[in-house]
DNA sequence: CCGGATTACCTAACGGCGTTAGGTAGCGTG
DNA sequence: CACGCTACCTAACGCCGTTAGGTAATCCGG
């Protein structure tokens, strides 16, 4: 009957296998970067890192279990920068427009990153529930910034949502790298400000 | 020196190949709607048309090929949709709003045809040059559809793009086989026609 | 400082993948 | 009837993700 003996070791490994998954995770993104999202086998991560493939799963307790760590990771990622432009805004219409261009901007930066937080591109790969409320959280964040701006319309934030990964996608799908589409979410803001506002704010009444 | 004697056959042999490859691409489709773009296996192919995974290295190439007629396919089949569409709508935003609304049903219908044709899902296939034709042809049809309303704009048409697969994508990557998404492109063609003509037709000088 | 437990890695191997090589029944035609 | 070609097959290669099992190095209480 093993008891559990010396705590305190347990602790120092839990830290040091955080180091080492945080290495891992690191590597994970530069060769999605650089090979697309699912163009790398886990023997040439493992290389990236110093290691065997089989070694990995140490850390992870399979490929699709590291793309979820990748996909709650770019969630957190999106927030904070989010979270961060809306701070420094000062009116709701300037939040909007500093928001949509920053979500813009993050999307692109990253076309392997796209994939994984807004398109289901591995078959195998569903995120977990905790890193599935991540996601949630980035389209509450989009949809309150718009209920300061007085749209209420559940309708309009999904509209805005598509719209936004829309030029994201093209951009990344069709000119990796250039600013075709990428430039445009500035006019896309104004529009979408214009036709959802003007259907309810300039009319007092209501 | 082996001449090429007995035409005829050589006629008949492609007669039957081009049967069996129109087979093999059916199976592939299904497939593909049933397992996701990349979840079915050369092995499953072939067992879906009566053949062994090698043999079917007789009627193409490699599996990048398959992909590669599957989106000439899609892509000629959206032609022909939204030709038969545009043909039928007897005023220019009727031809726009039914194109749309066209592009946007034929994209969620198939989700495995939306990732081929419009995301970069596979790293390994890059459409051939003919596929890549017909997929240009696609945005032509929409921006002449456009120039048809008055707008001139390559930047417009761009955006309308990004906003009809963006609607699509999100469909079928958040809620496949629902209409969240889907039933807001008539809104979406309103809103658009709005803000782009409005712009230019009301100021009658210039 | 010693000795056993634990850690952190390894190699070997499995089944399946896309793909290539090589072989063979059966059909169509001279 | 015999030949050539067609249309398939099996075997095998290297790589994939993954599992099993083994082994040096390290840690820590006595």
């Amino acid at each position: 009957m093993p008891r559990q003996q010396r705590r305190p070791p347990a602790a120092r490994v839990e830290e040091r296998h955080r180091g080492a998954r945080g290495q891992i995770l690191n590597a994970a993104w530069q060769l999605a970067a650089e090979r697309g999202l699912t163009g790398w086998s886990l023997s040439e991560l493992g290389a990236a890192v110093g290691m065997r493939a089989p070694s990995l799963y140490v850390y992870f307790a399979s490929k699709d279990a590291i793309y979820d760590e990748l996909f709650a990771q770019g969630c957190r990622d999106l927030l904070g920068v989010l979270r961060q432009v809306i701070a420094q805004g000062t009116t709701p219409a300037e939040r909007f427009r500093e928001g949509s261009r920053a979500f813009v901007e993050f999307a692109v930066a990253h076309p392997a990153r796209l994939q994984l937080l807004f398109l289901r591109v591995i078959p195998s790969f569903i995120p977990s529930e905790g890193s599935y409320a991540l996601a949630i959280e980035i389209t509450q964040l989009l949809t309150d910034n718009l209920r300061q701006l007085g749209v209420t319309d559940d309708a309009a934030a999904d509209l805005w949502t598509a719209t936004l990964t829309g030029l994201a996608t093209q951009q990344v799908s069709n000119e990796p790298g250039g600013r075709r589409w990428a430039r445009l979410v500035d006019r896309a803001s104004a529009a979408f400000l214009a036709t959802t506002t003007q259907a309810h704010s300039p009319t007092p009444e209501e």
